[in-house]
DNA sequence: ATCTGGACGGCAATGGGTTGCCAACCAGTT
DNA sequence: AACTGGTTGGCAACCCATTGCCGTCCAGAT
């Protein structure tokens, strides 16, 4: 017993299969009454469409792709969900693609699903601008976490978050700050950076910038170190992960946090709150962002909205002030 | 500029549509030569094999769903990675699916993407047997902690795991435990109280369960309260997130962790080993879980393998000793 | 010179819906 | 009674790759 076809619903409920078809995809084309009759009919029969055939002629694939740059980092898990629960809301299935934080695997797997899918969520993207733009062309694109003239996007932000760091070590007596930077092509690295200089500048802060570094545990060590080298008291990490990676190694040089060196991560991710000392980190609705870009995406498919720029969201953040922080020293560790 | 199909490169190379289709599939049912003239074209023209057409005749998607029960819970992130990666490396796209701890979530789900994929890999299913067993008549199916009978599952060895954290209680001086429980239909939750029952048995502790209760952080409260209300020395709960939870609660209510009870988890989360007092849990291998259950999940839709019994893989756990666990007190906190 | 069989390429049906176009029908106008 | 316009349902082409089947060609055997 094979799964039953639109033909098997047709020739059951006495109709041609463009009436079968049309009660589900076009129901005011048909009439109310044939349109219960057919529904019926087929519900009787446990039809269920088949989507590759529907998308094959109709390109709809009620699908969309969401790549990430690195799945290892925990934060995106958030950006995930958020994206998920979307998509399911509109009966939309969700892709999945890891791109190893390689823009070649990133940029193949994203050619190779392009006729598969409706769409792209590109979260934190380390493809150059023009690749972006290319991929927009060919199916509706929205980013996350990277803003690119011309295309849609949903990012937290962090000019203003990064304003609210700055604000809260000024207030506590920091003069100097040192950021330790993300991945080279990193979009966020160099936002954040650069509203971080801003910032200070502004508040009269010196600051400086040290790196890359790949945002892992791992790099805390080497990241920590040069953060003491630069003698500032306040040290800005790339991510959470980073972060941690640096207290653990500061604990292990015997610099005391926040006593000698203030730290502050980014993202909020659940281990920032139970590290010790809990990490001060500028958090936001990471899940929201994920949503909002998948909503986005789908009304990108609905009915065209010639002209209008596309959308750039940028959603709030929050300094979720912590253990991590306090006054600033006098004479900075060494 | 519409993308290439396999008339335009038929047409550009000269051939026929079925002699491009077999240089793809087929190569030995047509001449190098000839293959490789055909396979020249295609480069040049950009030409990729739109997989909606080759599906719906081929029944062949190389596509993978992955069902997950609850998305929120970042043991799951190890499983989705693992199996990512394992099916990247096959050029296998992976759908993924939250079922929000819902059955009917979960089943309907799958139901939808019956047509569209190859095969399923359900993580900690919460549908009956016999859903299950109906599911794998339709597609492929493999398990991630979980077991049924006849059909394929990757676990982690749990009954081996609960014995090693028996014993390493007992060799504490630990003589009661009490097993804060997971959902009611969590075939992983009644394995471990299973496990954990008869390993204190075996070595004369006294072993008692509570609950069910959502794994959660925010289950902790009712968790610990009613774990102190039992006067076990030893607390094991469910999972790490229950965990860290229970954790929370007792420095609340100002009980020490390890002084006066110890706490162990489940599954070795990043945050296991930052909170305080780090957290001794059974971890193991979890993206290895995800990455067999994809492994064999594709050798399924390879040869046929009749009449063999289909694997149950168990993965080694490793019992992660921290500083939630210590040596008895004489007399149990209250 | 004829036969045999393997290698190779092409024709055309196939899969399961979607949709442009046409025809039938009906009610309301004039 | 003839005409108009809107609603509804059916026919058939179409989407794109796959594959069963057949015909051609050529080398080797007899």
């Amino acid at each position: 017993m094979d799964r039953p076809t639109i033909y098997d619903v047709a020739t059951a409920a006495g109709v041609a299969t463009s009436t079968v078809s049309r009660s589900f995809s076009t129901p005011n084309r048909v009439n109310a009454e044939t349109r219960q009759h057919v529904l019926a009919v087929a519900a009787r029969l446990g039809y269920r469409p088949n989507p590759h055939a529907r998308a094959l002629l109709s390109g709809r694939h009620h699908t969309v792709a969401m790549v990430v740059s690195d799945i290892t980092n925990p934060h995106y898990f958030e950006l995930i969900r958020g994206a998920e629960m979307r998509a399911k809301a509109s009966e939309y299935t969700l892709v999945l693609v890891n791109a190893e934080e390689s823009p070649r695997i990133e940029y193949d797997q994203i050619q190779r699903l392009v006729p598969a899918v409706d769409g792209f969520v590109l979260a934190a993207s380390r493809l150059p601008d023009e690749n972006l733009t290319q991929i927009a062309a060919q199916r509706p694109t929205v980013l996350m976490n990277r803003q690119v003239r011309g295309l849609p996007s949903v990012v937290l932000d962090h000019v203003s978050g990064c304003r609210q760091i700055v604000e809260h070590l000024a207030s506590l007596g920091h003069r100097h700050l040192v950021y330790l930077a993300g991945p080279e092509n990193s979009w966020m690295a160099a936002t954040r950076w650069s509203a971080l200089r801003h910032a200070a500048d502004a508040l009269g802060l010196r600051s400086q910038r040290i790196g890359p570094f790949t945002p892992k545990v791992s790099q805390g060590g080497p990241a920590a170190d040069g953060a003491l080298h630069s003698r500032a008291t306040a040290i800005v990490a790339h991510n959470d992960l980073l972060a941690i990676g640096v207290l653990q190694r500061l604990r292990q040089r015997s610099v005391r946090v926040p006593e000698d060196v203030s730290v502050v991560g980014f993202d909020d991710i659940f281990a920032a709150e139970l590290c010790t000392p809990s990490l001060t980190t500028l958090g936001g609705a990471h899940a929201e962002v994920g949503r909002a870009a998948v909503e986005i995406l789908l009304q990108a498919n609905g009915p065209a909205r010639d002209g209008a720029d596309p959308p750039q969201v940028a959603l709030p953040t929050e300094l979720m002030l912590r253990s991590s922080t306090a006054d600033a020293r006098e004479t900075p560790a060494t």
